[in-house]
DNA sequence: TTGACATAGTTAGCCAGCTAACTATAATAA
DNA sequence: TTATTATAGTTAGCTGGCTAACTATGTCAA
């Protein structure tokens, strides 16, 4: 997401704004340390996730299914929730089902559709994962309190509304 | 980064919650919030670089490069700085070469090691791209004062010192 | 001085996304 | 009915990251 580590400093930033006069400096600095620190999150989140064998996007089609009430759901579905393509979806869906976390259901209601349903192993894996992931965040977010919390919901709807004023 | 669309409700969030007793909901939906908006925005980051051909890895280069006093270095270095390994600064450096934006340079000093250069047309380059992605930018950010870019630096400083408690 | 180790850049091959194209089935309009 | 169009899942092949291994060069201690 963010690759860049060498976030520039205020010289460099002052430098830069001197030969491009459109920067806004705090929007920059504030810009890519959102996106530094998001992308640290995301790869703790990665490292937590695999010393449970498990990559974020098989680790979502989980969750995702033990949301429904019946724990099932269709590929297609899937990968809209997910925000993966139908393509990367029976990726994910093969390889959970060769670990034995998800299984396919073959129905007569719509040939052309599956059910992917989460098996009592994927449950049990999510048993052990979650609790370690929650206890993680929890730690990760302790120091917040409930005002910096609020404060942080209402920044990123700020900053939310303004994406499309990006693209 | 975080692929997943589907955030999860108050409800659903309830519903793990009790399950998982170890889940802090505020501290989930914040995490997921937070991951979701720097997901999106670099997403818009490269819809605005790709209207100029460029994609992130070699865009931060050029400005790697640009930031330095004659606007040189050397693979390992912008490698470090870009936060990507040597291999696949190879690979970057290739591409800018190929479309002549940056030189490489053999000297005598030390053989192991050689020199990139940004060219002129390198620079030229940088002079669309970056008054565009700057004009944006600010624009993106122009609804959030300067107090809540304050509070924006001052969470996201608090939530970086807790990574590690989540690692 | 030379042998062991370190460093710089590259190459080869892996991985998890992607798009485009394909098959099969369903829905709809003439 | 039948022809067209839409939808579901899959496959094939591309991409930009990665690691591991390699070559060449430099450094340093015995």
């Amino acid at each position: 997401m963010l690759q860049l580590r060498d976030l520039p400093t205020i010289e460099v930033l002052d430098k830069f704004a001197q030969r491009y006069q459109e920067a806004d400096i705090s929007a920059i600095s504030g810009f890519l340390f959102l996106l530094r620190v998001a992308t640290d999150l995301s790869i703790a989140l990665d490292a937590c996730l695999s010393k449970h064998a498990l990559l974020q996007g098989r680790w979502w089609v989980l969750i995702l299914l033990m949301r429904e009430e019946n724990k099932t759901s269709t590929p297609s579905v899937l990968a809209e929730k997910a925000g993966v393509t139908r393509a990367t979806m029976t990726g994910l869906i093969d390889g959970l089902a060769q670990s034995g976390l998800v299984l396919r259901i073959y129905t007569n209601d719509d040939r052309r559709s599956i059910k992917i349903a989460l098996t009592d192993a994927g449950q049990a894996k999510l048993d052990v994962v979650m609790p370690d992931y929650y206890r993680r965040l929890r730690q990760c977010m302790q120091d917040l309190d409930e005002t910096r919390r609020t404060q942080l919901n209402e920044i990123l709807t700020l900053i939310n509304a303004g994406i499309p004023a990006f693209t």
